[in-house]
DNA sequence: CATTTATGATAGTATTACTATTATATTTGC
DNA sequence: GCAAATATAATAGTAATACTATCATAAATG
């Protein structure tokens, strides 16, 4: 996997951002260390002062990379999704069996993230504990329509409509493969969530995980 | 349905608020508006300066009710699931056969709200609109566990735990009956989201609602 | 090494999210 | 019907946020 890896390119829409952060160390660090910032004290404490204090920068210089912070988590999303999306690519292909291919795509999307060496600047397993807790938030926004049609969310629809496309699959007769897809892919997030906060209302734990949960209802709604 | 319902009193844990503002006029005014506003605007728009503009009052007589707008929007939260169990309840009740009861409460939960008009001041079908947009933002803040704790979501968690009883009875060898009941709630507010604002990831539309997915997902999930 | 480019420092503005104080209505209890 | 309590309104003020603009300095590059 590592020769592989370490030649992909993760796509992030060049709209979402001032200044490509990969094309700087600055950049760079403002990429490792938002993620971090976001995690220790959530997004809505989040501000381009306190990250600029964090990394020794000026505020101002933050600005020269994006908008707002709102820009800046949609990188943070957009990045998170591009990376998914080849770790599910990978991990399906040449599997020839419909149902394994399935199996593997739902098993990669649910699962618990652990950092990836590969890339040196972003750790994984933190930047997953953002999207959970703020993925949804970055969505549903007052101006997602505009946001929808700049294509700030396409990594994340392609993701989905390959599940769909697998789905099909293992059951071309199934009327909701797209709500399904959805459902896992957002529900997901939620139940490790919920496992994190709310543990009375899932069954989400040590032992049992959102993993578990999602192939065993993909297996009995995709049964004939 | 009518007698019964003017009796039923909302439950709100009075630690979200200050004042209750069933308790007077301006009260009232604050709950009818605040919803129709942040509907216009959006919850991160949204502030009591505007809201008292709106009404004709002045902003600090709203933190007389409300220490903040989060606390205002967990009111209007627990007002809406305090409401939907009313609903899940009256229409749960008396259904002897397990498996009409499961559909009963999971077509409530997931259909689309129409205004009810025994609430003069509240217009559910709005509530129902900054619901399935603002709610889970107001679980998922870095405060969580406090307010947990606190118990703001009590009835929300009680909503779920019904439904859980459900599915146990319909098929009590289910293994993930907390996280299928958390997941339809939620997911179903995600799934009217999808359809409003991105419909190429679900496949819910005019023809096909919330509700037809998430039956038939049950159905499927909870057959022996 | 000159010039472009990136970053830093400082200042400034409008808005937000409040708190505090005082004044004026409105309600209620006797 | 009036006094006292209570609710609401008006005003002022503070610290933080979310920026924009300008100028100085440092680093990279051709």
């Amino acid at each position: 996997m590592n020769i592989l890896l370490s030649n992909f390119r993760i796509q992030v829409n060049p709209k979402i951002y001032v200044k490509d952060p990969e094309t700087s160390a600055l950049g760079k660090k403002i990429i490792e260390h938002s993620i971090v910032l976001i995690e220790e004290i959530g997004f809505e404490n989040f501000t381009f002062k306190k990250l600029g204090d964090r990394i020794g920068s000026n505020e101002s210089s933050i600005y020269r990379y994006f908008e707002n912070k709102h820009k800046l988590m949609l990188y943070l999303s957009s990045w998170y999704w591009s990376w998914m999306e080849y770790r599910l690519v990978f991990s399906t292909s040449n599997i020839v069996n419909v149902e394994d291919k399935l199996k593997r795509a739902v098993a990669i999307i649910t699962e618990k993230i652990v950092d990836d060496q590969e890339t040196a600047h972003i750790n994984e397993a933190i930047l997953n504990k953002i999207i959970i807790t703020e993925f949804t938030k970055n969505l549903q926004t007052k101006e997602v329509d505009e946001e929808n049609k700049e294509g700030f969310f396409l990594i994340y629809k392609r993701i989905i409509n390959r599940i769909v496309a697998y789905i099909t699959e293992v059951n071309p007769e199934y009327p909701y493969a797209k709500s399904l897809a959805s459902a896992i892919v957002e529900g997901s997030l939620h139940q490790h969530f919920l496992q994190q906060h709310i543990n009375t209302i899932t069954d989400c734990s040590e032992a049992i995980s959102p993993s578990d949960f999602y192939l065993n209802l993909v297996q009995n709604v995709l049964r004939k």
